[in-house]
DNA sequence: AACGGCGTGTTATCTGGGTAACAGACAGCA
DNA sequence: TGCTGTCTGTTACCCAGATAACACGCCGTT
């Protein structure tokens, strides 16, 4: 999972907001912010929990600006299996492999009731060309998502399931978190099958993994079932004895 | 690793070549042909098998496009453990994340003498902006990236030691294969070492893989050192017994 | 010819985490 | 009020693959 800086420092932020110019909306879409207030106008999708957005199987790619609402990207293996790359937010974009001719084999699902602003590639592109600046988002966009798959290999190859397990909580924090005293809460609810998938392990590992933590008082859990961590002691969680 | 499919279908092949034109040159190597008759003119960096074209902690960013030769492109940790995310070989594009305003963490290493032509990221974009047509080609680069280490993920969490060390010699095979009979043979030198990083495994299990496969014909090594592999064979190999 | 150094092959041992198989908690609904 | 489905917690067992520790060959050097 990216750190959420985006792409704040690509570009100077310009101070006009017109509603109805496609061209600063994505920048500042790209950029992460006031997503619902400038694609207004646009008319956007409603996905409920567990809906898709677009699919392995999709004819024609769209890129989707999220206006509220939580949604994962990942994969199903023809064996059934599923992995998750990452989360995405209100304010930020999913879909950008459709700007790829090659077979893709990612999708997304809604984690809870969003709303998104589809747009095509060929859209985009004009827009672009329109608007120069907004290259260096979309690109940033690119390299965002390619760093933190490269960070996920990475943790596979080297670091054990509790490892994992912590920096996946610390990534959610850091995505999805809001500040609840000195610890941040997981403003989203993942079955622990879905952070497993996050993992690449077990939901029993995981199941034992959080139980290791709360034990510690490094997590627990909100009435909601949302979890809530506490990001320093995470940080420097060690093996224990 | 990607199908070296690359960015073949995205525009359509323009038929002039025009040496000085850096617009036409970055457009053609982009789709990762002609590399070295293109960039005759621009002067092109030499480096020697082992050296590092870049590293995490460099400065400047710059695409490298290789003339000749092959590099792996990977990462280090903190703890001194190695990954390879993927190879690259003449006519492509290495050091795409130079884009990213985000703190990197690859490295580029050459397996061999190589040539490339170091570009900064600023004169790309300005390059772009002067020819569109080539914004595809780049986003395609990313794409392929991004689709890439996506795979090496969902591999990873799902597939065994076997598997992935199949599949590793199998993208080889198609990226710096040449075909030997109904063998193709990997027309670069890999260490063990370097095969495991590419697996995410220990050397040693590597080493019984190739084993196995060479005592059941899949897989032999020429005079050289080089590997040669049986494609179909490979392709749907089963645990066995 | 002898020496390191490096890459490879092989084996014996240990262990993280997968597999399997539950039980309890809770929510919706009929 | 029970029934069903989904989610969580926990345990006993087992195995793929890491670890450790070699021996061997094949160079380039001295």
């Amino acid at each position: 999972m990216p750190a959420n800086t985006n792409a704040l420092q690509t570009a100077p932020a310009p101070a006009q907001i017109q509603q109805s110019d496609l061209s600063s909306a994505l920048s500042a879409i790209f950029r992460g912010r006031f997503c619902q207030t400038l694609l207004q106008n646009r008319n956007s999708q409603k996905f409920e929990k567990g809906e898709t957005l677009y699919d392995i199987s999709r004819k024609e790619g769209q890129f989707f600006f999220i206006r509220s609402g939580v949604v994962k990207i990942g994969t199903i293996t023809e064996t059934g299996e599923e992995v998750i790359f990452d989360i995405r937010k209100a304010g930020e974009v999913v879909g950008e492999l459709s700007a790829s001719s090659s077979p893709r084999i990612d999708r997304a699902v809604a984690l809870e009731l969003t709303q998104a602003v589809p747009v095509s590639y060929e859209e985009i592109l004009a827009t672009i060309q329109k608007n120069q600046p907004l290259l260096r988002d979309l690109i940033q966009l690119f390299c965002d998502s390619l760093l933190n798959a490269q960070e996920q290999v990475t943790s596979l190859a080297f670091r054990d399931t509790m490892q994992r397990l912590t920096k996946t909580l610390l990534d959610l924090a850091g995505q999805l978190g809001r500040p609840a005293g000195k610890r941040i809460e997981i403003t989203a609810y993942l079955t622990q099958e879905e952070l497993a998938q996050m993992v690449a392990a077990r939901r029993e590992s995981v199941s034992l993994g959080l139980g290791l933590l709360r034990r510690d008082g490094l997590v627990e859990y909100t009435a909601h079932g949302h979890l809530v961590v506490d990001p320093v002691a995470l940080r420097d969680y060690r093996p224990k004895n």
